[in-house]
RNA sequence: GGAAGCGUGGCAGAGUGGUUUAAUGCACCGGUCUUGAAAACCGGCGGGGCUUCGCGGCCCUCAAGAGUUCGAAUCUCUUCGCUUCCGCCA
């Protein structure tokens, strides 16, 4: 949520920063409501200090046995005149929370101003991407003779799940073991274990909500189709960065560092006939999380720091990537800055986004109310920042196709040896 | 699932319709004193919002929501959470 004031201060400013990342900003409605907040509210807080004022010469005046008669008679009319004030006034403000819960964050000065995913630009590459001396399979022909299981998953559930048996369940166990604990060991993060089912009002502090429904699961409890609204994570950023919601931390508190393995689900609207092969674009998938709860000053330089770990996956496994930083047309909704992190892909000859690191500014902790206590006392909002560090089931395609050996075998990364019992290859 | 009880500011804890615009203590911050600290004393000290150049003024907030009332922490209803007991259960 952007802030209030600066909308008020510099709406026009705000309108064509937004209009960066192709997002049309409704100056006049917002002016309009605007005004119309402002008169009701005064209106209404009058209302309000009049009657207290009456109700408390009332009370004086019983306490001392005189008649308050004349001050009951002349405070009757106030009740109805005052629950209509209060109700206008409740009306337009909805609206525009409502209005100030779809707008997207604004983009940061550094970030390439563009319009969709071609204005990306290459940060950098790091590692070579392999030459195979045989014909690459991907990692649905690669993958099927050691247990990876797409018909079985999509009788069970339908499109878009999958089962992994046998040395496949293991590696892809082994990938977000080695994730988390490079990330806790290394990277001083503290390992975390949520809630994989949340409420309504959790997915309005980190952005899914209002706007992104349709890509949720909703989940009922039995019995209770009258319930509060709970929903499924689609990424465990949302329970890690809730964990401070409606909290003022100390200074010396930050910043957070926290990661989990979670499952995360999603709908995947919208994405019909996209990544159908395989298991790229999944309804359940496992990711380790890395999120950070960050100083203002300090949370440019976090995320330059969080992409680096999430590089150093990436690099333990001896996987070629590249980083991208998003331009402003690609970024998602809450997001200031975003890199992606980009892993080579032998059978598609290029390169698929396997992590998302971004700064989010003060944007969700306004619509969390997560603040801390600043230098100076002030109670100011925290910035947070979020990154895959790594999707698992991406990473676990990007091993079955750049580790494939020519006689159908996948040699089982070095990092990941200790955490698979010492066995060095997936054989048929 | 059944029964009972309880949710007040960082913590403890008063408060059962109008001197509570939430007492008091602890913790915390500033000051006096002190070589320094402790003690003592003085002052400050939850959160959100509106308004003002500023000083300030005002509104909301006692788990959440709704209601009764001129007036609600206090009365009524609903929801949520916690505690204890019983039942069931990985």
């Amino acid at each position: 949520m952007l802030d209030i004031q600066l909308l008020r201060t510099d709406l026009q400013q705000v309108a064509k920063r937004l209009a960066g990342r192709g997002y049309v900003l409704d100056t006049a409605l917002f002016s309009q409501w605007e005004s119309e907040r402002k008169a009701l509210q005064t209106r209404m807080q009058e209302l309000q200090a009049q009657r207290n004022a009456s109700s408390k010469l009332i009370g004086e005046a019983k306490r001392k046995g005189e008649d308050a008669s004349a001050i009951l008679a002349q405070v009757a009319t106030l009740g109805d005149e005052l629950k209509a004030a209060e109700q206008a006034f409740e009306a337009v403000q909805a609206k525009l929370d409502q209005w100030l819960l779809s707008i997207p964050n604004l983009p940061h000065e550094s970030v390439p101003v563009g319009k969709d995913e071609h204005d990306n630009v290459e940060v950098r590459k790091v590692g070579v991407p392999k030459s195979f001396e045989f014909d690459v399979k991907d990692h649905v022909d690669v993958g099927a003779p050691l247990g990876l299981d797409f018909e079985t998953g999509t009788k069970l559930s339908g499109a878009r799940f999958t089962v992994l048996k046998g040395g496949i369940a293991r590696l892809h166990r082994a990938l977000a073991q080695f994730m988390l604990n490079t990330h806790t060991e290394t990277h001083g993060y503290r390992e975390c274990y949520t809630p994989y089912i949340v409420n309504a009002e959790v997915l309005y502090g980190t952005g899914q909500l209002p706007k992104f429904a349709e890509d949720m699961f909703k989940v009922t409890k039995g019995g209770d189709e009258q319930g509060p609204d709970q929903y499924l994570i689609s990424t465990s950023e949302i329970s890690l960065t809730n964990t401070v919601r409606e909290s003022i931390l100390k200074l010396e508190e930050l910043p957070v560092k926290l990661t989990a393995h979670s499952p995360c689900f999603r709908s995947e609207a919208g994405s019909y006939g996209r990544d159908t092969r395989g298991m790229i674009r999944q309804h359940q998938f496992d990711k380790v999380e890395m999120v950070q709860i960050a100083h203002p000053e300090r949370s440019m330089a976090a995320l330059e720091e969080m992409v680096g770990h999430a590089e150093v996956i990436l690099k333990k496994l001896e996987l070629p990537y590249r980083v991208v930083t998003l331009c402003t047309g690609d970024m998602g909704f809450g997001s200031t800055k975003t890199y992606d992190l980009e892993v080579w892909l032998p059978a598609q000859n290029t390169y698929r986004e396997i992590s998302s690191c971004s700064n989010m500014g003060d944007f969700q902790a306004r619509r969390m109310m997560a603040r801390f206590k600043d230098e100076n006392g002030k109670n100011q909002y925290v910035h947070t920042l979020n990154g895959s560090g790594l999707a698992v089931g991406r990473t676990l395609v990007a091993v079955l196709e750049n580790y494939q050996n020519a006689d159908g075998s996948v040699t089982v990364p070095a990092v990941l040896r200790p955490y698979m019992g010492g066995l060095e290859k997936l054989v048929p």
